[in-house]
DNA sequence: TTGAAAGCGCTACCAA
DNA sequence: TTGGTAGCGCTTTCAA
């Protein structure tokens, strides 16, 4: 009678004339064992097709190969280039990855947070909702080993390490630009302050237009959310004021395509009639007409640096108490969605 | 000492005054036990924020909970798309994803199979890549217990369950709709005729053409690959036509991106210039200048249909040797990217 | 209705 | 350099 399941250590070790033990030295490269005793074991197990049962690996304490991502959104762009930089390199490190998609709600959030920790992953990639807080139950995972870096938004300051955007900068590019193009009513559409994201696109807008001597128009600032709808619904708003921006600066791309899909309804063109400028990259922003001039974030370093940071905490080559902050470089875009304000002569 | 790690069925055991086989019984449901034990676990599993340790539970053979998701690409909204509709009802059916992204690559996928069955996943979700074949080994996954469901491209045929689209239905529509506008020299962009959407997107196309009297062109006609850069490259040779079409037919939403912006580039004006209709909605499409005709597919009916079809296999509600394929309906999305071949009199 | 005990596949300790 | 053995946390007979 044929074995059912698949081959465990046990069969490669009978195959093989030796000790499970031996085996799971070998298989793991861990302790002595002679030349022969590896090629033995070797044949056995490309005979066998042995592979190793992760799941009884994982009771052992040992790593489970497993990373969560927990993101609230996957119809954003901006996430899914996260999540499709992150697989690829995990896979290459022999990581996979476990998708979670929040939906910015918080009950999922500690929902998908409780599910990793039971699953035992070696770490989670977390972006937090933009309302709620699981901070608590963060910090327990911290603390029973499961390293956590928050990407994109911050949450947890000092408390998680982090891998952001520079958005202070991003927005100081996007706004001296727009300035030195001739521009003086500049409007800001973003999302929540509740997310560092917001916030600090916010304070970056407001010191820069300050800085270039110019008042802070309140009528000019719209914050709602980082959605396409609010993108659609703020510019109409800004389209409406007596004395509309020559500028529109939208602070993600999913703000970016309301406020596009807004100005083509209402038949207004860009940049001849209202200068728009985002902020994060994607594909069609530089396939759409006019290509649309944004502030563009490296993705794949995000990813890359976000791994690497999350590896030696795993790996325990980092163990420093405080958290670690990384500040990813922007670099603005120009494309064609932007241009001196009508009736501006340089 | 306070214990290190997370609790057990042992310490909830101790606090309850139970044994650890009773509490699992109670956590499981499974077998008696008396209104008062079930209080007793339940308190104590509650004080000492207990959850089972699903590799512990994985070991003795029991669901693993995780579900596969292999995807060849997810710069390609439709993937996205069904990642995150899957995400989110398997999520409410208590599964988690492992999502892999494959590029296409036949090796990649073989290493993702291999991965997941470590893994013990309970079922996975697959779309093949445009080349290689892996049959033997997903063959082999489905023996050893891990039902696959092929979604969207069909490379098993009667070897493995499916939900597909009905290719050949939404193919009629749009030629049908653009031989209704009196268009007569229709031309198709699509991919490679090893994925059935590519096979059964091309044959569609010339059944239709054909049926409508009209001559097969073999220029008309571009087989390349689903990608943006192939719609581009198949658009501008189009163009060089010395008899151009009136009228484009992208057979996903890649190569209608690519055509899109060649278009542009050229500065060649849709719909007055030529029509262009594509395969596969997306948001982009319908917020595009002008709205883009297309044949919409019901993404979240897909998704919804594929887990129904894969627990039913995973509870073994389903036993059937024979593989089950569903066809998902299409509707032609009439936007304006359509219209009259220029000099065409009704 | 409950508990004792065996074992899932693996690793790690200690002894040989 | 190798092998015996004791668990990891859980489920599941089988007895009580």
């Amino acid at each position: 009678m044929k074995k059912k399941g698949a081959p465990t250590i046990v069969d490669v070790a009978k195959l093989a004339s030796l000790s499970p033990a031996t085996v799971s030295r070998v298989l793991n490269k861990t302790g002595y064992f002679s030349e022969e005793t590896l090629n033995k074991v070797e044949n056995a197990a490309k005979e066998l097709e042995y592979f190793p049962n992760m799941m009884a690996q994982g009771l052992k304490g040992k790593s489970s190969h497993l990373i969560g991502l927990v993101i609230p959104d996957l119809s954003n762009v901006f996430y899914t280039s996260i999540a499709s930089s992150l697989s690829s390199i995990l896979h290459k490190y022999d990581y996979e990855m476990i998708l979670c998609v929040t939906d910015d709600d918080p009950q999922k959030d500690l929902a998908y947070l409780r599910m990793l920790k039971e699953i035992c992953v070696d770490g989670v990639f977390y972006t937090h909702p933009v309302i709620g807080n699981n901070s608590d139950y963060l910090l327990a995972m911290v603390k029973a080993g499961i390293p956590i870096i928050e990407v994109n938004r911050q949450r947890e300051i000092n408390l998680l390490d982090s891998v952001l955007h520079d958005n202070d900068r991003g927005v100081q590019q996007v706004i001296t630009y727009l300035l030195g193009l001739g521009h003086k009513r500049i409007a800001l559409i973003s999302g929540s302050t509740s997310t560092t994201t917001g916030l600090e696109r916010l304070t970056g807008y407001q010191n820069k237009i300050m800085q270039a001597g110019i008042a802070l128009d309140q009528d000019l600032i719209k914050i709602g959310s980082f959605s396409r709808a609010y993108g659609e619904q703020a510019v109409s708003e800004l389209l409406d004021l007596s004395n509309p921006p020559t500028a529109i600066f939208a602070a993600n791309n999913r703000i970016t395509l309301g406020v596009l899909h807004m100005l083509n309804q209402r038949n207004i063109s860009i940049p001849e009639d209202i200068s728009v400028a985002g902020f994060d990259d994607s594909e069609w922003m530089s396939v759409w007409n006019p290509p649309i001039t944004t502030v563009g974030v490296a993705i794949n370093e995000m990813a890359q640096l976000s791994i690497d940071l999350l590896h030696r905490r795993i790996t325990k080559e980092l163990t420093s108490e405080k958290p670690i902050s990384y500040r990813l470089g922007v670099s603005l875009i120009i494309r064609e969605s932007c241009q001196q304000p009508a009736g501006f002569s340089s």
